[in-house]
DNA sequence: CGTTTAGTTGAACCTTATCAAGCCCTGTGG
DNA sequence: CCACAGGGCTTGATAAGGTTCAACTAAACG
C-alpha cells in the first residue's frame, strides 16, 4: 500500500478491541462497517434459522472484513480471540475506494482470492470425507503459519477448538475428535501440552490423505 | 454500463460459440481469458485428483466468467448448452479495467455477490440435508427465472440434469432423483412433458422445507 | 475441592452412498 | 416399421460413514 492510501484509510479508521467471543457484526443488521484485522482472529459464519452454523471464513492479521456496497450484512462476524480491528464506516470507506483506484484494485484482488478459497471449500464440503477434510485443514494451517520449507517434525498451533473445526468443516465435534485421534494413532500427527498444539510427524502422509491418488 | 465502457470492451472482445459440453477453460491451464456470457449457460467446477467433481458456480446470460490478475486458471469452465461468449484476452481486459474505474467497480460488486453466493452454498453443503438442498435449489431457479409475484402453479425449466444437480448440491444422482420423486409424491412439485420441466404446485411447502423452523 | 468446560470414547441409529436392475425416450439401422 | 442400442432417470437392496445420545476424562477455575 502506498503512503497516501494508508493515510487516507487511517484518517477514516478508528481502532477498537474486541474481546474473544464477542460478535462484531450480526447477520441481517444494517451494514455499517468494514475493517482491517490488526491482530487476533475472527470467524465469519452463516447460519440456518434453526441454529445450524457453518463457518464460511476465518480472518487473521492483515485480512479485510466486511462488504462495501451492500446495505444489509449477510453474515455474522465474531472475534475468536481478543482481536484488534481498524474499523471504517462503510460510506467513508466507499468514498476512499473511489478516490484511490489502487486501493480498489487491491480489494478486488483480495475478494477474488476469497472467492477462490470459498470454491475450494465447496469442493471439500461437497465431495470430501471427514479424513480428507481434517487433513486438508491441517495442511492449510501449516501453509498459513509455518515458513516455507521448515524442517520436519513441524509444530503448529490450531487456531480454533474442536467445535469450531467442526463448524468449519461441516462435521460434528465427535467426528473431528475421532479423526484426529485416528491420525494420531496412525502416527501422522501428535499432541503435546494440550489439545491445541499439534505436531506434524508425517507431512507426506497428511498430503496423501488430503489429496488422494 | 456506459457507452464508452461498452465500446472499450467490444474493441477487445471477440464473439465465439461453444457447443454444449465443450470445455472453455481447463483448471491448471494458463489463465488467458475472461468473458461475458452473451447467451447460454456454463458450469464452473472444482475437482479432486481422483475425479470427484463439485460445481461451484453456474453462469447465465450477462454473467462474467474468469479471473483477472491470476496467472493460472484455478477452475474448469464448461458450456452446459450451446453458449455464446464474448471473450476478452486477459491482459487487455486488465488494462481496460484500469482505464475505466466504473467498470472495475462493477466487477468488484459482482465478485462480492459471487462470494456471498458461494458462502450461502457452503452453508448448504456443510449443514443441510438432501431435502433442504433440493428445495433450496428449486427456489433459486425460481428466483432466477420467474418474474416476481407470478401466480401459483409455477412452471420452471430446470437448467441442468440430475447428474449436474448432484454435482451442484454435493449429492449423488440417486439421492437427487429420490428426493425429487418424494417432493412429487408429497404434492409439492409435479413433472410433465419431461424430467426437466417442473411445476411448482406448493411454493410455501417448498420454502418450509428449504428453510426449517 | 467441587464445578465447569473442552475433549474423548462407545453404541445405536440414520441418512446417504453404492451397486445393480429396470424403465422410458430418442435416434438408428436393418 | 420394428428391433435395438444408448443415455438419462428411477427404483430397490445393502452397506458405510457420520450423527446422535450418553457416559466418561482431564484440565481449568472459582
Amino acid at each position: 500500500m502506498l503512503d497516501d492510501e494508508l493515510e487516507a484509510l487511517s484518517a477514516i479508521g478508528r481502532r477498537k478491541l474486541f474481546p474473544g467471543g464477542q460478535v462484531v457484526t450480526w447477520s441481517g443488521d444494517p451494514n455499517t462497517l468494514c475493517a482491517n484485522v490488526v491482530s487476533g482472529a475472527l470467524k465469519v459464519t452463516a447460519s440456518t434459522e434453526d441454529g445450524r452454523e457453518q463457518i464460511v471464513g476465518l480472518l487473521y492479521q492483515g485480512d479485510f472484513a466486511g462488504q462495501p456496497f451492500v446495505e444489509e450484512a449477510p453474515l455474522t462476524i465474531t472475534a475468536l480471540t481478543d482481536t484488534d480491528l481498524c474499523l471504517f464506516p462503510r460510506p467513508a470507506f466507499e468514498r476512499t475506494l473511489g478516490a484511490y483506484p489502487r486501493l480498489e484494485r487491491l480489494l478486488l484482488q483480495r475478494t477474488m482470492r476469497s472467492l477462490d478459497d470459498a470454491r475450494q471449500r465447496m469442493l471439500s464440503l461437497g465431495r470430501k470425507n471427514a479424513q480428507e477434510r481434517i487433513a486438508g485443514f491441517l495442511l492449510d494451517v501449516i501453509e498459513r503459519t509455518v515458513p516455507r520449507g521448515a524442517p520436519m517434525p513441524l509444530s503448529i498451533e490450531l487456531p480454533i477448538g474442536r467445535g469450531e473445526m467442526a463448524d468449519f468443516l461441516g462435521l460434528t465435534i465427535e467426528t473431528v475428535s475421532r479423526q484426529l485421534t485416528r491420525l494420531k494413532s496412525d502416527g501422522v500427527i501428535a499432541f503435546e501440552k494440550g489439545d491445541r498444539s499439534c505436531t506434524i510427524v508425517n507431512r507426506a502422509a497428511l498430503e496423501a490423505i488430503a489429496y488422494p491418488l
